[in-house]
DNA sequence: CAAGAACGCTACGGGACCGTATCGGCGTAA
DNA sequence: TTACGCCGATACGGTCCCGTAGCGTTCTTG
């Protein structure tokens, strides 16, 4: 049967990344050991060694691996623009094991310049999916010119990090129209009238 | 002069508190080590011991030790009390050292159960600061009946904890403002226009 | 089918912490 | 002042983890 395309290497890296992210989103970036993630990847500790400079190393390669790009879209609407923008960036942030992970990441990125850098691009590129969607609306006359898109930004984004790392609740699809809505109608944008 | 009025004991059991929030908020509580504590607060770790059970015990003591809670206001106007509320809050728990530990708290809350029941504590007090303001305004008509009040409250407190636990920028009083403002505007009461 | 590369296994030295025991010294209260 | 209680200092056994070495085995490659 189909031989993997892929040489022993890459699947033994690939082993040790998958226990790293499991691990990281079990236990945390400080209580996280290469023992263990040798343990759970069958891969040989001293095998790890030779892949990886570092456990810090390992940890960004594996946050690197699991975090993926949401898609872009332009319906030509702003609300709807957002609301899938911010369902997508919360699919793809905040849920499964990166989710899980966020909170250790950041207390670790605190002193990690590393992790820090990593931790602060994603941010950023989360942002910056809003800020194109917003600044799309801004050329369409959608929005005022002069409107400050960066507390806007926070403004969508800051309830449902919250409600996600702080509450620990879902965000669900409902929070996260309710939020759209409730910020856009500042700028008196027409969208549906909520009771 | 003046003999204190504070016991041996009371001294020793203050000076490890305070050299336990220190080093959390440097280090996290991860990090944060007896040794360590027993070295900045002059205090042996044989007496460490003597007074606090354990590592946990002791973090969780520090911790809440260095809670306060922001005085309330009542001013009748809902947009004055929400600022002062946020303003007070944001000041109590993301300023000084008890914001540098937060993140790590939280991080620490999600496998310490003790810590968990600590941290949840914490926001569930705040977040009634901010209902208790609310629902005077309901009551006072300032509001539909109708409101979300949990949704309401998540609108405003989700922007400033993001600033400061994500971005880890400072909250302004501007910043208040400006998030109370434009999730008041939602509901249509009436509020200095902003541009 | 060689030969070299990569891996698995075991073991080790070193360091960091934990939590406890022991004992000598200082304070505090009768 | 005496006697007891609390504290300081040192030391220890135990555990966990790091990162590396040595060596046999397995896989890939030409």
């Amino acid at each position: 049967m189909g031989e993997p395309t892929t040489t022993r290497s890459e699947r033994v890296r690939q082993a040790v990344l998958d226990a790293t992210t499991d691990l990281v989103s079990e236990v945390g970036v400080e209580r996280t050991t290469i023992d263990e993630i040798a343990n759970r990847s069958g891969v040989a500790k001293t095998t790890i060694y030779r892949n990886f400079a570092s456990k810090q190393a390992l940890v960004v390669e594996a946050v690197h691996a699991c975090t993926f790009i949401p898609a872009v879209t332009d319906t030509g609407s702003l609300r709807d623009d957002l609301i899938s923008c911010f369902s997508g960036t919360t699919r793809a942030s905040y849920d499964g094991r990166l989710g899980d992970m966020m909170l250790s990441l950041m207390d670790a990125a605190q002193r990690d310049p590393e992790l820090g850098r990593l931790v602060r691009a994603q941010t950023d590129q989360r942002r910056r999916f809003a800020t194109n969607v917003i600044e799309r609306a801004v050329d369409r006359g959608e929005l005022p010119a002069g409107v400050d898109v960066d507390l806007l930004v926070t403004l969508l984004a800051g309830p449902l990090v919250y409600t996600k790392l702080v509450r620990r609740q879902r965000v669900t699809d409902e929070l996260v129209a309710a939020v759209v809505d409730t910020v856009l109608s500042r700028y008196a944008v027409k969208h549906p009238a909520v009771t």
